[in-house]
DNA sequence: CCCCCATTGTTTGTACACAAACGATTTTCG
DNA sequence: CGAAAATCGTTTGTGTACAAACAATGGGGG
């Protein structure tokens, strides 16, 4: 049998407990998000260079060639906005870009050597970066955070 | 014949690890985040509102009365975003707006009686909201990780 | 008192994020 | 085989996100 008392636990004049936004996972991961988003930015050292235009390079770094709509699976990118992130990295002549002879629907994506040799450049920036990003936990923190997280996502 | 060039390329023995871009606490973030908004637009009960307009309003309602470069900064959004944001909730007639007597640079912005109602009809759904955002998780894993993700915001 | 500086809210421009609708193709299956 | 369904890439429209520049106001120190 359970004591009386137990719900006045909270606060005397609720029987829910107050919805504080700043306890809830969106407003967690919306705010930790951004943080990363502005260390990125300022760690990348290519002023251009944003953080789907980073992933899109790494995953055609590590692909070769791909469809355009492969490589948003790949990067979690719906189709609309690959079309952007793509656009101007052609614009910059860091991909190259070619029809499918086999399936006249696609367009090949590849590096060219200039975004070959931009995301080689920028790598080690990606570690300093989730490094920083996850500066405030241990070790052991980090780990546990990471697997935690990727369950989430 | 086989060159020993090939094993210095890619290779479990390498120096660094590789940069696998789905380990990546940025990536995984962001994708949190999407799966988050995604199941926030479902479950929230009102199709036109929004995770940030949610958010203000939640803080309206807490605070009564504030300015909105206030509730920007309690709610995490920059001046620009706060402008799109308020500019939608005045349309809708859910948060009344009034000049500052005391500075006349201010506006305050307030709660309408319908705002208060549709804050107080939703507010359940947001606590399921996080709940779905965190089911994959046991109890234990939830408080865990919402202590290192605010350690990380 | 007055000038410098900070703050408030706005605008413009760029970049995600995604729903919805589209034409063109390819695949599936009756 | 041929019609229906699925996939590919595009466009449009709405809503974050933030830098940068702006006018107007407020506060403080010389």
């Amino acid at each position: 049998m359970k004591p009386a008392v137990i719900v006045a636990r909270e606060d005397a004049s609720a029987a829910e407990p107050a919805y504080v936004l700043e306890d809830q996972v969106g407003h967690l991961l919306r705010r930790a998000h951004q943080r990363h988003a502005a260390i990125f930015q300022e760690r990348i050292g290519d002023a251009q260079l944003t953080p789907l235009q980073f992933a899109a390079l790494v995953k055609l770094d590590d692909l070769g060639e791909v469809s355009q709509n492969e490589l948003g699976r790949r990067t979690a990118m719906d189709a609309a906005t690959m079309q952007g992130v793509i656009k101007r990295l052609l614009a910059r002549g860091l991909i190259d870009r070619k029809p499918d002879p086999e399936d006249r629907r696609r367009v090949v994506l590849s590096l060219t050597a200039e975004g070959g040799a931009l995301i080689a450049a920028v790598m080690p920036n990606g570690r300093t970066i989730t490094d920083e990003t996850l500066a405030s936990l241990s070790e052991v923190e980090r780990r546990s955070f990471l697997s935690l997280l990727k369950r989430l996502a």
